[in-house]
DNA sequence: CCTCTCTTTTTGGCTAGCCAAAAGTATATT
DNA sequence: AATATACTTTTGGCTAGCCAAAAAGAGAGG
């Protein structure tokens, strides 16, 4: 078993991994991440990479091995269906339940994962959009394409909200941007960076910076 | 915040002193209830007391002082709670939910529990039949009588077992002996020491022994 | 009152994790 | 090639909890 410090810093790592799409990820952004200091990451480093978990090249970052990688997928399955069973079963707020998630994550079984994932009808995303792996460690891809990166006249359903501070997520919820929503655009302003774009008959308009962080799919009512 | 071990240690001492209805704890049954060291115990007893949260009277046990209290009933109730909703929601077995919830009340934030305890309705027993402490601290109280003290003729419905040692727990499911069960008591023989009842149209036979951890109370339907 | 036993407390030592700061290494710049 | 900067690793020290075993206290029986 797993201590939660571990599986924290084996889940920071995947989450690196996947958004930086770089190959080794560095002491000190790992540090970062978990918001200690480089020293302890750098001693925690030293300990995981002899358990296997990771492979530590000195002086040049880590990447999960193949072990280290599966705890990870674990343990990011077990956040990501807690936090749709909070929304859809227990009705909470989906901007606020990721701090729920973080603690619960280390306490349940899979028993009990495996109940909640059933009774969610085996969900394959959470309520950020974010990918559920399943049982046996595979993550389903979808293509990414940014809200950002639409043209006037696109048609698009958002996918997935890339950044999950609390502020923006609560700024989204507010205005209806949460996976699902559909959003035709309407112009957008290369000089002024930004994006215009209506939802629900009401018109929005965003900096091309956060837009980026939307993810959206063609939508399926295409006009 | 309290840390997972502080909460099992006020957790286990509320436990002690509601079972033994004895005023003061002594240190080493505190440390068989976690199985720990005395050493352990009385070192971490030290360390409660200065903080307040029991009274220790040295060398002659120990008592939760009413902040002591007040912190293992909100332990309790996120314990029973969990139980309660693992079993009605998720459709868990009702003898293999105590582990799991024993992980999760250090886990669960009160926002979470007041959402279980709105979708259950309130509860005020769980899987068990022990009382949920509501929100504000409160123990509903209920008048004790065990399945042993029973004369023939009575017809009575478990309320609660008391043993809750898995193997009890499970020889309690397969046959049938769970809160709410109705049991009509046929014979008892006081030299045997053995009880004989029927339920749902079985009759068993159970030592008195055993009989004695399970509670009952007069049932509704009398006859 | 003394001693024997049982229990509790104390002491010394361990691991997991953390930080601060010193020491070491890589790399960019000159 | 030499050095400055940035980053990583090491070192020394801390807390929370645990154990084993020594020391101390309480209570029973002679």
């Amino acid at each position: 078993m797993l201590t939660t410090t571990v599986e924290n810093y084996l889940k920071a790592l995947y989450l690196l991994e996947s958004s930086d799409r770089e190959q080794r990820i560095p002491t000190g952004q790992l540090a970062e991440a978990l918001d200690i200091t480089p020293g302890s990451a750098s001693a925690m480093i030293k300990t995981l990479a002899e358990a296997g978990f990771l492979d530590h090249e000195p002086h040049h970052g880590v990447r999960l091995s193949g072990s280290g990688m599966a705890a990870a997928i674990r343990v990011v399955r077990r956040h990501r269906i807690v936090e749709r069973f909070l929304v859809d079963i227990l009705g909470m707020n989906w901007s606020e339940v990721h701090e729920e998630a973080e603690h619960l994550e280390h306490a349940v079984s899979d028993r009990v994962i495996e109940h909640m994932d059933r009774m969610l009808g085996h969900p394959t995303v959470d309520p950020h959009g974010d990918p559920i792996p399943d049982a046996g460690g595979q993550v389903p891809m979808r293509q990414v394409r940014h809200l950002a990166g639409c043209a006037v006249g696109d048609r698009v359903t958002i996918a997935r909200l890339a950044d999950q501070h609390p502020r923006f997520l609560r700024f989204a919820e507010e205005h209806g941007l949460r996976p699902g929503a559909v959003l035709d655009i309407l112009d957008r302003d290369d000089i002024a960076q930004s994006i215009t774009f209506r939802r629900d008959d009401q018109n929005m308009v965003l900096a091309l910076e956060p837009a980026g962080t939307i993810e959206v799919a063609a939508s399926p009512s295409m006009g």
